[in-house]
RNA sequence: GGUGGGGUACCCAAGCGGCCAACGGGAGCAGACUGUAAAUCUGCCGGCUCACGCCUUCGAAGGUUCGAAUCCUUCCCCCACCA
């Protein structure tokens, strides 16, 4: 059995776990950076290393469209072509049907695109789309699913929640037909998606169903942090812990933000991934355990302090904030590095320091404190 | 000494009688970003004001005009070429 999951303590609906891939194993709950293009944008496996990521994203979509499948494929799969031995989970490219809005028409056979890239027409369907993430090779490849606003009313969700379960099931089927060894592929664990919106009725089913239709080596949640309110993302969190099996590790798609990431390990959550880190690393803005700071503010300019004072990354070991402040208003490239750096890590951190409460008992004072301090908005001034 | 061009807000730079507190860019300041069409995007950017609005600006000083950054006169300062 190349994949598992277990876990030995746990803190409520928390639990601090491992979860095993053939490319090693993620403790868990963990934070994956996302690597859209095979690259986690501006940093180096072995930046990645460094911060103490396990797992990293890729997406079917991009990769589809550049270089190609075929080229991943003949240059010895997702992991050697981009050189990083860890485990690797392809997106599916459910998440581009909703943010490529205008570029695509989705109908019950599947999507069709319109590359945003040279704008030739292509289509996605949930079987073609298990054919790319087999031809990537990602230990854990998405369904193609149907993602839709947060704030969609309820026909809307419906609608999307089934359809992506119907493509579930083909996605399944066509899943089941590429046998591993005659194919010359290595084994990778499909995970199906939860749809629903912010409809308890439909998060419930989609959870109930899912969890009913086949032994699946994880689960994703996707369709949050998507416009709803952050309330409305965490009830939902709730609805589908009690439906889902505990074995198994859960996946809340796209998420997020520090005090996020606490609410999902809370309410049972394992894995997240975001773009977060990665994006506002490049734009400007770095995670602390005091909420977020922006690097290009004037009252940082002889600020001798690191971003985050208890942060024990290669950033903040050796950087001041006047000194990333200056590369970012002088535009240079090393700060865009160094941000996107403490950002992983600080999400890495987060929730290894959750795993390390949820073993010790203190899980819920923890979450508590870090949450408290997050939101309390401690001026960078001293 | 002669001829020509020019002096506009922090910088560059449009405007050349009313629609001008003055196009645009830069700098500066602040904010946003959640399965990456993002090293992106948004707002502010003479002063006072939440705002309506008021006040002070376009080298300086006078003048023409209902009205001037824009026209006239003088002066100051830059740049180019000629001697």
């Amino acid at each position: 059995m190349p994949f598992a999951f277990s876990f030995s303590s746990s803190a409520g609906a928390a639990r601090a776990g491992v979860f095993s891939t053939p490319h090693g194993d993620v403790p868990t709950p963990a934070f994956m950076a996302v690597g859209t293009q095979a690259t986690v944008k501006t940093l180096d496996p072995r930046d990645l290393r460094e911060a103490g990521a396990s797992m990293i994203l890729a997406n079917a979509y991009h990769l589809h469209l550049r270089p190609g499948e075929a080229v991943v494929r003949r240059m010895g799969g997702l992991h050697r072509f981009m050189g990083w031995d860890g485990p690797i989970l392809t997106d599916s490219g459910g998440f581009q049907v909703f943010s490529l809005e205008g570029l695509r028409r989705v109908s019950e056979e599947g999507v069709e695109f319109q590359s945003h890239i040279d704008g030739s027409r292509r289509q996605f369907t949930p079987e073609g789309v298990i054919a790319i993430e087999r031809a990537l090779g990602a230990d854990v490849i998405m369904q193609f699913d149907h993602v839709i606003p947060g704030q969609a009313p309820h026909d809307d969700a419906l609608d999307a929640s089934e359809r992506s379960l119907r493509w579930l099931e083909r996605a399944r089927v066509a899943f089941a037909d590429t046998a591993f060894a005659r194919e010359g592929l290595p084994p990778q664990a499909l995970f199906p998606i939860v749809q629903g919106g912010i409809h308890a009725d439909l998060r419930r089913d989609a959870a109930r169903r899912i969890a009913a239709m086949d032994d699946w080596a994880g689960i994703g949640i996707g369709g949050l942090s998507v416009g709803e309110p952050k309330p409305a993302m965490y009830e939902m969190l709730d609805v589908v812990d009690a439906e889902l099996p505990r074995d198994r590790p859960r996946y809340l798609m796209g998420v997020g933000f520090p005090e996020d990431l606490i609410e999902g390990a809370r309410r049972g959550v394992d894995l997240f991934d975001c773009v977060a880190p990665t994006r506002m690393g490049r734009n400007g803005t770095a995670f602390t355990r005091d909420g977020r700071l922006n690097v290009r503010n004037a009252s940082l300019r002889t600020d001798a302090r690191p971003l985050d004072e208890g942060c024990d990354c290669s950033t903040c070991a050796r950087f001041t904030r006047a000194y990333l402040r200056h590369l970012f208003t002088a535009e240079e490239t090393l700060g865009l590095r160094l941000l996107s750096l403490h950002n992983v890590h600080f999400l890495v951190a987060l929730m290894r320091d959750a795993r390390a409460a949820i073993a010790a008992g203190t899980f819920d004072a923890w979450s508590r404190e870090r949450l408290e301090r997050l939101t309390s908005r401690t001026s960078p001034e001293p």
